[in-house]
RNA sequence: GGCGCGGUAGCUCAGUUGGUUAGAGCGCAGGAUUCAUAACCCUGAGGUCGGGAGUUCAAAUCUCCCCCGCGCUACCA
């Protein structure tokens, strides 16, 4: 391998909660493994993330809770940080775009690509509250959502139904500010012309060629990565705004604008290169030195960060000019949970945070286990069977029992003392040519990104090592042969050393823990591979135990204890419910024709998932209602009910289809949907009021 | 509906320049063993490679159609 010189960033975790399994799954712990790696194999290389600060969900946050924005990030950004550390993530710096330096950066990043002519700027009509003299951005504006009716939709997204909206998309929008009806006004935003980038991109990402020049391997790229950027610059580049009307960000560095900030495009991902910078004068290093140049860069996300990391960071990083654009970005699949998706609103979770409390002794565990079934092709899913499953019979009884027998006996029959090495047997040697093909093996994978199968390819190693003692069985042998005994401890000793090393970047506690057993330094990777690493008569210590048994009542425990989370989340959620609307006079009620109609044709929208097309009867006539209803019944379920429609609604065209009123129904906190129907045998046309 | 990714043993997953009886770990069944955390070791059962059609001497692998999961997107009075 030659010996390339690294820059590795993990995606910056948004300082407004905690970090879950899925978040270390997917980024944080392969990131931290592929570099300690690296450096195990002395590479040069900074290892760069952080707490992504700025955005209105964090300012809406500290305005529901009263406090300020920086309280907010503030208490987070401890958590992150305190959380990596005692999990045992080790960044080179975990730094924050709160800080100073931040803010010079990005400014700086505004002021080059708006020199080098890389802006354009467009007038829009935002809403503004008049009261608070300001614009509002996205979520700072509330209201009912087109499509579900939710009254608390977001400008930019209702929680709800998840439909993505734009502010003025809203039913009877309100400010969150002054809670009065914010006005349209005109302001400017500064835009990044992404379509007159495509022509580059898509010869960097199909060829890896960039501007004429082999960039990087395409085909190291994972499928996902590839596949999601190519369908975005072929469905073709849009400019997007670089700027937000908002108080809490970094000020867009130019008079005038005033009340303006850099939106997360512009600031989020340079927190890298700030981190980098901040790094470099605490190490009396040159920050330039890890951007620029015979460098690669490489990104650890999680799949809904792609295109940020692959489109839109660098075009800034190719505008900036001079700066180095990722070799490769890792994107993961998602994990799942317990036979769910993780979701912080259900508290459908396991934090990090949490699990550290409960079990700081227990962190190599979980890294084996997320790293055994990281998404990294796939979605995944963590149980805790499966992480007992995988302590169990793979850590404790696969590993941890090798290093113990091998130890023990070592003590048993040397007093602790590496016995030395006779004559070889077939079998001796076929052992030793494993030992020295191990780690160029884990070293290709771990080189590829492929971190799961590199693990599973160490602890193959380990399981090596317990055929090998099964096989020459030294416990009978002691009693005939001493010197071949010798033999086969030595070579058991130097497979466990090698083990340590091998595992160093994965399980590091473990690996310093076996270490101290055998009295080396375990952590150079261009050692490993050698039968040289434990001299004759080195003195190695007695054992304990590595890794101890996960019981039943654990599993049962937490498990129980995901359920209790989740349930008391149900029961807060659903007495949060939408206030009572303003009173209307009877006058108004009698104007809405409700009637009882019985469907009797149902049949799916072509081109439309959530559409059935709806024949009814109402007793007066036969009509068509078209009804968002196909995720939840059947066309032939429905057929032959009875149910409750609102008639004198404007007609109106859905797909190309007439709709003629609207069928009524009950919807509960889950968002499922319940027709209403009369409780004795009604027949269509029976009025309700 | 469109685009992207995926669908391989009970479970978690490997497996593309198309090529001998499709692999691993766990789980399961049987055996052997006792140095070791009742661990380890050996053997075995178990697969319509999502379904169908096609190209080919040969398809998990290439083409087309369909089904399912996930993400983005459209539709949602």
């Amino acid at each position: 391998m030659t010996n390339n010189k690294y820059t590795v960033t993990a995606a910056l975790p948004y300082a407004n909660g905690p970090l879950h399994l899925g978040h270390v799954a997917g980024v944080y712990l392969p990131a931290d493994i592929f570099v300690r790696f690296l450096k195990s194999k002395g590479h040069d290389v900074a290892f760069v993330c952080g707490s992504d600060e700025h955005g209105a969900a964090i300012t809406l946050r500290a305005k529901k809770e009263g406090v300020s924005p920086k309280e907010i990030v503030d208490k987070y950004h401890t958590v992150l940080k305190n959380a990596f550390e005692r999990f045992d993530i080790q960044f080179d710096i975990f730094h924050r775009t709160s800080e100073a330096i931040h803010y010079e950066t990005a400014q700086d990043f505004f002021k080059k690509l708006l020199e080098n002519d890389h802006f354009t700027v467009q007038e829009s009509e935002q809403f503004y509250d008049e009261k608070f003299e300001q614009f509002l951005a996205d979520r700072y504006v509330t209201g009912e959502c087109p499509h579900c009716h939710n009254p608390n939709a977001y400008g930019d997204q209702c929680e709800k139904c998840g439909a993505s909206l734009s502010p003025t998309d809203l039913i009877n929008p309100k400010s969150t500010l002054s809670g009065e009806s914010p006005v349209l006004k005109s302001t400017q935003h500064w835009y990044l012309p992404m379509q007159n980038h495509e022509a580059w991109l898509k010869d960097w990402m199909q060829k890896g060629e960039l501007d004429g020049q082999p960039h990087h391997d395409p085909k190291m790229w994972r499928n996902q990565v590839v596949g999601q950027c190519m369908s975005w610059i072929d469905g073709g580049l849009h400019p997007r705004a670089m700027t937000r009307d908002l108080d809490w960000g970094v000020p867009v560095p130019l008079e005038g604008a005033d009340g303006k900030v850099l939106y997360v495009w512009l600031d989020a991902p340079i927190g890298y290169i700030s981190a980098t910078k901040q790094w470099a004068l605490d190490n009396q290093k040159d920050w330039k030195e890890y951007w620029t140049g015979d460098r690669k860069l490489v990104h650890f996300i999680g799949k809904d960060n792609i295109v940020f990391h692959t489109i839109i960071f660098p075009i800034i990083l190719k505008a900036y000019g001079g700066l180095i654009l990722p070799d490769n970005v890792p994107a993961s699949e998602f994990l799942n949970l317990e036979g769910d998706k993780f979701s912080t609103s259900r508290n459908w979770a396991v934090w990090l945070h949490e699990y550290l409390e409960r079990y700081p002794e227990k962190v190599d565990e979980l890294k084996y286990t997320l790293t055994a079934i990281a998404p990294e092709s796939k979605d995944a899913e963590f149980t805790w069977k499966e992480f007992q499953a995988r302590v169990n019979n793979e850590l404790a009884d696969v590993l941890g029992n090798f290093i113990n027998r091998a130890l023990v006996l070592t003590q048993k029959y040397y007093n602790g003392a590496v016995p030395p090495l006779n004559e070889l047997t077939a079998s001796d040697k076929e052992v030793i040519e494993k030992i020295k093909g191990t780690p160029d093996k884990v070293a290709d994978l771990l080189y590829r990104y492929k971190i799961r199968e590199a693990q599973a390819e160490v602890m193959q190693l380990a399981r090596i090592g317990n055929k090998y003692l099964a096989d020459n069985e030294p416990w009978k042998l002691i009693k005939t042969d001493e010197n071949r005994v010798a033999t086969i401890m030595h070579i058991a000793l130097q497979l466990t050393t090698n083990l340590a090393g091998l595992l160093a970047p994965f399980l590091p506690k473990s690996a310093q823990q076996i270490a101290s057993f055998l009295q080396i330094d375990h952590n150079n990777w261009n050692r490993l591979g050698n039968m040289n690493l434990l001299a004759e008569g080195h003195l190695t210590s007695k054992p304990t135990i590595l890794f101890s048994k996960i019981e039943d009542d654990f599993v049962e425990k937490e498990q129980a204890l995901l359920f209790a989370n989740k349930m008391e989340t149900t029961i807060s959620a659903s007495q949060e419910k939408a206030p009572i609307k303003d009173d209307i006079d009877f006058e108004h009620f009698t104007q809405l024709d409700l009637r009882l109609a019985k469907i009797i044709h149902a049949e799916k929208v072509k081109k439309a998932d959530k559409l059935l097309q709806l024949t009814v009867d109402t007793g007066i006539d036969t009509r068509t209602i078209v009804s968002g209803i196909a995720a939840h019944y059947s066309p032939e379920e429905i057929v032959g009910k009875t149910v409750m429609v609102l008639l004198n609604l404007a007609p109106r065209k859905i797909r190309g289809i007439n709709s003629e009123g609207m069928v009524l129904m009950a919807e509960d906190a889950a968002g499922n949907l319940s027709f209403m129907t009369p409780e004795k045998s009604f027949n269509p046309g029976d009025s309700i009021r």
